[in-house]
DNA sequence: GCTACATGCG
DNA sequence: CGCATGTAGC
């Protein structure tokens, strides 16, 4: 069977139930993760999942900021719940589905200035890496896993609109590289997006919504992930690459999110 | 010629220029007053208003707040500018198209207590009635005038759902009946819209946002108005009376203002 | 309810 | 820019 995962920082899910059930109509994912749902559990528009066909859902939200989700075509298994926000910001959700561990994250964007110690925005966000990183050092890398959502880096110079000039600003500094870097080299994941668009192609997830015309600048940023852990290297790869995409189009919809929804397949 | 003159509390000509274009295709105003534009004037929507057809524009706005202004198929001249509000509030507009002087005016709503001395909005608006009517006592009755807009009174039993209820209801309180009724007695004003639709039938112009089924529990007041002064009798005759009314579908249009567009022809 | 305002956050 | 938060006015 075709497992498709999909992530998108929706920017309010109550705002966006429309365009996130054209995306699912077009797209058709089964499991879709969304991080900023500004709003409380009781508040997930519910009905509107069940109509676009992603019955099952595991909802983590707080009232107005953060919150993440995942709403899935298949039932929903428990999974490990990792405590990874020192804040008590409901960043973190996961679940199983078909047997795949699903952890989605919308990591803290931290701030301004880049420095743990004068920014407590920044030190929270490395923190979180940390603590991540460590969580997964213990998993075996032969499980099925997949870690997503809005993470907030943009790992590589070519998920950035300009490497030299982004460097010095959160999101894409040394530091936060590193943090990226020590995450994937935990157990191994996989890239999947970079994978099927490798590098020196420009891959962005996300585009400011203080660009006139983000088509035209293409000031961009990679920040939305889908990380699979070694043990779906064979199910992420048997469909070859061309099955993990950035739906940038979703970005043009009017009244957008300032994020495009990022998509995999695996077949299990 | 044919003058339709309609006027409409848009509550924000920004968020509803659409509909006021919708309005403009379907009725063809030629003079279109608004209130509680709530914008400066140089954020009031010029080019819609020149797409639509109504490229002459008299306005008065404040950040924010209040704010009329007049929009005109045909050039606009000036007319006497009557300094009506104490407190300074964009109130009052004026202008005189094709002869005919056009005073539109967002009379205040009053607050919630119905006492002079106890309320200052309701001895501002009180107070707004009575140099409105001072100033139309010196008008000749001959001259042709339209006092306009959300006067913010229900002048009439049949003006209100319950009357007996409403009597004790900013609007429609003995003291603002008896400030509309002196109003009109001035220079002998003709209430256009009342004298094409007679009582005892009810006519409403505002459907309070909090009605969930306005037109099911139809709870309406009517607000807006269109007097006409003595020598425009003939002009407003000459049709006879079904040139005026509420265009009361506006209401049900998705995110409506509260209140419909009252028009009412006058063959010059 | 629906619109403004201001502020915080990204 | 555009989501939230809250408050005021009608």
């Amino acid at each position: 069977m075709r497992l498709r995962i999909a992530t998108w920082n929706i920017n309010s899910v109550r705002m966006r139930v429309d365009q996130v059930a054209r995306f699912v109509a077009e797209q058709a994912p089964d499991v879709l993760c969304l991080q900023e749902i500004k709003c409380r559990e009781g508040e997930f528009p519910v009905n509107a999942f069940v109509e676009m066909g992603l019955p099952y859902l595991k909802i983590a939200g707080q009232k107005g900021w953060h919150g993440v989700a995942i709403a899935s075509r298949l039932p929903l298994e428990d999974a490990p719940e990792l405590g990874l926000c020192r804040e008590g910001h409901a960043r973190c959700v996961s679940a199983k589905v078909a047997g795949v561990e699903i952890q989605n994250f919308y990591i803290p964007a931290g701030g301004d200035v880049p420095d743990r110690t004068e920014n407590p925005k920044f030190d929270h966000k490395l923190d979180f890496f940390e603590k991540l990183t460590a969580e997964m050092a213990k998993r075996d890398p032969k499980d099925p896993l997949i870690v997503t959502g809005d993470l907030n880096v943009a790992p590589g110079e070519h998920d950035v609109w300009n490497h030299k000039y982004m460097s010095k600003v959160v999101s894409h500094t040394p530091v936060e590289v590193a943090a990226m870097a020590a995450l994937k080299a935990s157990i191994g994941f996989i890239d999947l997006p970079r994978e099927c668009i490798p590098e020196p192609q420009k891959l962005f997830s996300w585009w400011s919504y203080r660009a006139l015309d983000f088509r035209m600048s293409n000031r961009g940023l990679r920040l939305d992930h889908i990380l699979a852990s070694p043990g779906l290297r064979d199910a992420a790869f048997r469909l070859g690459c061309a099955s993990a995409r950035v739906h940038d189009d979703c970005r043009e919809w009017a009244k957008p999110s300032d994020h495009a929804p990022v998509s995999a397949d695996l077949v299990l």
